[in-house]
DNA sequence: ATAATAACCTGAGGGC
DNA sequence: TGCCCTCAGGTTATTA
């Protein structure tokens, strides 16, 4: 479910709620996620949240003995509660806070992750080696453009891959092509310096517009107060197949690649 | 080393 | 109503 805007809209959530807050207990009701869920998570326990984080798409609660890595996986989501609010179908961990609230991790898939680590959070297995954020400057057209040189990948997944560039999923891979006018299935190496510098503009724009909006609601996600996203209504590809193009009205086409839908614009989107 | 794909899991929706 | 199939916002592990 959630890329990195729906993410970020998610701490930006729950963070007042945490931060410079004492965990009083965890509950796991279901300790199977993507890994087992460690025990050390109880570490949490007594200890104030001072911090919290996003890297990509995990969220970070720094504790005081180490820190749990959070990641929603495809249908994971966050909600602030009241605590003492009954638990559902997938609702499978609470972290009950001091001030009577509590944080309820829900994931009908489960294909979201709760780690721990007592290290350096970035320097763990699944951080260490991630390209840079999106929104920074580090990620530049002339980054892309000197990363792509040699990578016959088709561009879509190419830019979904975290090592490229973090936190680009699905949806909004579509919808910087479109801005940026790229075939979804060209070649990463073909793209011209032109292009790399406007495809890394439409990432930031769509991204940061996404975060504006609260992020994009099709199914699972909500905001941590449970209100629903509104980049939805925003999106001029992500499931709009057949529907007129926004800019030229020729209806829009669909084609898989790496077992995801892409929906592009044959016109707007030329193969060169 | 790089690149495609299979796998993890549940639920919704369509066709019959 | 029910069964079977496909698809869904992600990412790792396996295979080629």
């Amino acid at each position: 479910m959630p890329e990195l805007p729906e993410v970020e809209v998610s701490r930006l959530g729950i963070t007042p709620w945490l931060e410079g807050v004492v965990v009083q207990r965890v509950i796991i009701r279901h300790p199977r996620l993507r890994w087992p869920i460690p025990a050390e998570i109880h570490l949490l326990e007594g200890q104030p949240l001072h911090k919290i984080e996003r890297r990509a798409k995990y969220l970070l609660l720094h504790s005081t003995l180490g820190a749990a890595i959070l990641h929603l996986g495809m249908s994971g989501r966050l909600r602030i509660l009241p605590a003492g609010t009954p638990a559902e179908k997938h609702d499978h961990v609470d972290i009950e806070l001091a001030n009577g609230k509590l944080l309820r991790f829900h994931d009908p898939r489960r294909f979201g992750a709760l780690l721990w680590t007592s290290e350096d959070p970035f320097q763990h297995p699944l951080l260490k080696n991630m390209g840079p954020e999106p929104l920074t400057e580090t990620f530049s057209g002339d980054y892309l453009w000197q990363r792509s040189r040699k990578s016959i990948t088709a561009i879509k997944p190419w830019l979904m891959n975290n090592h490229v560039v973090v936190g680009v999923g699905n949806i909004y891979a579509n919808e910087a092509l479109f801005m940026a006018h790229i075939h979804p299935k060209r070649s990463a190496n073909t793209l011209s310096h032109e292009e790399c510098l406007l495809l890394v503009k439409a990432v930031k724009e769509v991204l940061a517009r996404a975060i504006e909006q609260g992020g994009t609601t099709l199914r699972d996600f909500m905001r941590t107060d449970g209100k629903p996203g509104y980049f939805v209504q925003e999106l001029q590809v992500y499931g709009r197949t057949g529907l007129p193009c926004s800019v030229c009205m020729h209806p829009l086409e669909e084609l898989r690649l790496g077992q995801r839908s892409s929906v592009y614009c044959p016109v707007c989107q030329p193969m060169r």
